[in-house]
RNA sequence: UGCCCCGUGGUGUAAUUGGCAACACGUCUGACUCUGGAUCAGAAAAGUUCAGGUUCGAGCCCUGACGGGGCAACCA
């Protein structure tokens, strides 16, 4: 793994700071050398590149340094979280080539635990029960500029606190009627040190405890103690948990029998332009239909980045590439067109197809013969080997690649100009029909026999080569070709406005095409590059009789960036 | 206007204990090519937000400004 150049870029540039921090308590011996991480989704959506960022780190830094990574499922809130989700994102992490072997832990393993902890601080005077409403508690927790003020309820007895808690979990108390707050300072400049609540009264059941708990710990209040449970030695996540981090210490401080507690280290979050990564926002795209469903290949949800055609490699070197640092970072989807691009050049067979069919008749060729011309399948791997291809008196070719009247350096097919068809002849066009309004209804062109490739005149310089497909031979296919989702390069940035109102209404365009018929044996999801075109790969839609490809992401084009620019 | 974090080419990242600002993407040339792909060669592009200070020497250390982000869910 990461033997491209990519990779070894990377290797080639200095640690990033957490490797960096990893190293030095590795180097002063903390925690026996262990080191131990843990990826902690919650499942309530599917995983997207964001969290691949996450996994990459989590996963990469236990592998790196000869730890274990954990995967946990942080399920504190029955109301939002589902196994339909569990599911996906074990099948996703295990896509992308990781693997937590026996370590599958949820944040409901503890909750006997936790609440254990919670009777203790009751008991150390450190919690207290309140029964105010939630405006109300929200009222007196004071801005970040004015300090709050402590609740009628803050010194009730450890006795009365421990019996309420104990009826809060009966169900003795509708929800919303009372919580479990930690006692610690109301004035505290950290807004989450103003005695946060840590447990709330739910009666929803849980996808795993039922309804045996009515009481369930807050996010905050169970996540620094499952990777204190668990072992965790760094604990790493995004930057806006930051300032809970003299929270999750608060509370370890409480726990703590010895000299071991994790480490939390805080890195930026993932953003590409032109994307939304927000599961809300996301899940409403897929509820509203401005989607087809999570795994849609415009979704950056790594199930619609597996279907549009990514490879766990490239999402990988993807995410090597943009490193971790402290520093908010908008990333540019160029970076992961790049990574895409790069690794299917090395794997993705090369094979005819075109999209937006013209007919060119050869004629001179006979009528009714068929050929079969060897082609190579990947000119960056030999081994990938050789296969045939049927040619016949009447071919297409992409409309584009036929000018009545060409501009300057225009390589390609025009009157009285020759060009090669990849693998097959040279050809010439004698003659072009049209139609009353101009459309360029066929070509008409003669072929040179001696120039069949590997023949006499093979050799024979023309400026254009163009990929074509024998009309009697080619299948036809439903082609879907993808645009950016959204117009905007940054649909969220935008304050009060909805980012679907940015939404690229050509994100998805639907058309038919020719391929070569050695496709009909293609299984879903294999890769495929359009010779010329791009890099394609066989959607899971498709049946035997009708063949689906998406389009992945087009092959770079300097000729239509020159004639764009008017260069 | 409280607390916390952060400012390096267009974008993302590097720069041993202070020592000529490097790499990748993108952009632009040119070469080569039976993919206008790939590959190869090259170019433009920051003097490190600003102002002071320490130092023989500061992107790295100190101070202050300015700018960006985060924090006031019974969400995670």
């Amino acid at each position: 793994m990461n033997d491209n150049r990519s990779g070894e870029n990377n290797l080639k540039r200095g640690l990033n700071f957490i490797e960096a921090i990893v190293e030095e308590d590795l180097k002063e011996g903390k925690n026996g050398n262990r080191v131990h991480t843990r990826f902690p989704p919650e499942p309530n959506g599917y995983l997207h590149i964001g969290h691949a960022k996450a996994i990459c780190l989590d996963f990469g830094i236990a592998e790196r340094y000869g730890g274990k990574c954990n995967l946990r499922f942080d399920d504190t809130n029955p109301i939002k979280e589902e196994t339909e989700y569990i599911e996906s994102i074990r099948e996703d992490i295990h896509w992308l080539g990781y693997d937590w072997e026996k370590r599958e832990y949820y944040a409901s393993d503890y909750f006997g635990q936790l609440y254990n902890f919670a009777v203790d601080l009751i008991r150390k005077g450190l919690a207290y029960v309140d029964d105010q409403s939630s405006d109300l508690i929200a009222e007196q927790k004071g801005t970040p500029t004015v300090p709050g003020i402590e609740s009628p309820y803050r010194s009730r007895p450890a006795e009365e606190n421990l019996s309420l808690f104990e009826k809060m979990n009966s169900g003795a108390f509708p929800e919303g009627s009372r919580v479990l707050r930690a006692k610690i300072d109301m004035a505290s400049p950290n807004m989450h040190m103003r005695d946060p609540i840590i447990y709330r009264i739910i009666k929803h059941p849980h996808h795993r405890t039922g309804n045996r708990w009515h009481v369930y710990p807050m996010y905050d209040f169970a996540h620094g103690q499952c990777d204190y449970f668990e072992g965790i030695t760094h604990s790493l996540c995004t930057l806006e948990f930051e300032v809970h981090r003299p929270l999750y210490n608060w509370f370890i401080d409480q726990l703590q029998t010895d000299d071991y507690r994790p480490r939390q280290i805080e890195f930026n979050r993932l953003n590409l332009n032109y994307t939304v990564l927000s599961k809300r926002k996301l899940l409403e795209l897929v509820k509203e239909g401005k989607v087809n469903g999570w795994d849609d290949p415009r979704m950056p949800t790594l199930c619609g980045l597996r279907r549009r055609g990514y490879t766990p490699e490239s999402i990988r070197n993807f995410v090597a590439s943009i490193g971790y640092t402290k520093v908010e970072a908008i990333n540019d989807v160029s970076l992961l067109e790049f990574a895409i691009r790069e690794d299917l050049n090395k794997r993705a067979p090369r094979v005819m197809a075109v999209l937006n069919p013209l007919k060119v008749i050869l004629t001179n060729y006979p009528e009714g013969k068929t050929e079969e011309l060897e082609t190579i399948n990947n000119p960056e791997d030999e081994s990938m080997g050789v296969r045939t291809i049927p040619f016949s008196k009447e071919i297409y070719i992409e409309r584009d690649d036929f000018m009545e009247d060409p501009p300057k350096k225009y390589f390609r097919l025009a009157p009285g100009r020759e060009v090669r068809l990849k693998s097959a002849y040279i050809i010439k066009c004698v003659d072009y029909k049209t139609d009353e309004q101009g459309n360029i209804l066929e070509v008409y062109c003669t072929y040179d026999e001696t120039t069949r490739s590997g023949g006499p005149d093979a050799d024979r310089k023309v400026k254009g080569t163009l990929h074509w497909v024998s009309v009697l031979h080619a299948l036809e296919a439903e082609i879907r070709l993808y645009d950016r989702l959204y117009s905007d390069p940054d649909p969220s940035g935008h304050r009060g406005k909805d980012p679907k109102t940015f939404l690229n209404p050509d994100s998805l365009k639907i058309i038919t095409g020719y391929v070569e018929p050695g496709l009909k044996n293609s299984k879903p999801l294999d890769h495929f590059q359009f010779q010329r075109v791009g890099y394609f790969n066989l959607d899971p839609d498709s049946t035997p009789g009708r063949l689906i490809f998406n389009r992945t992401v087009p092959l770079r084009d300097t000729w239509s960036r020159g004639q764009a620019s008017g260069t």
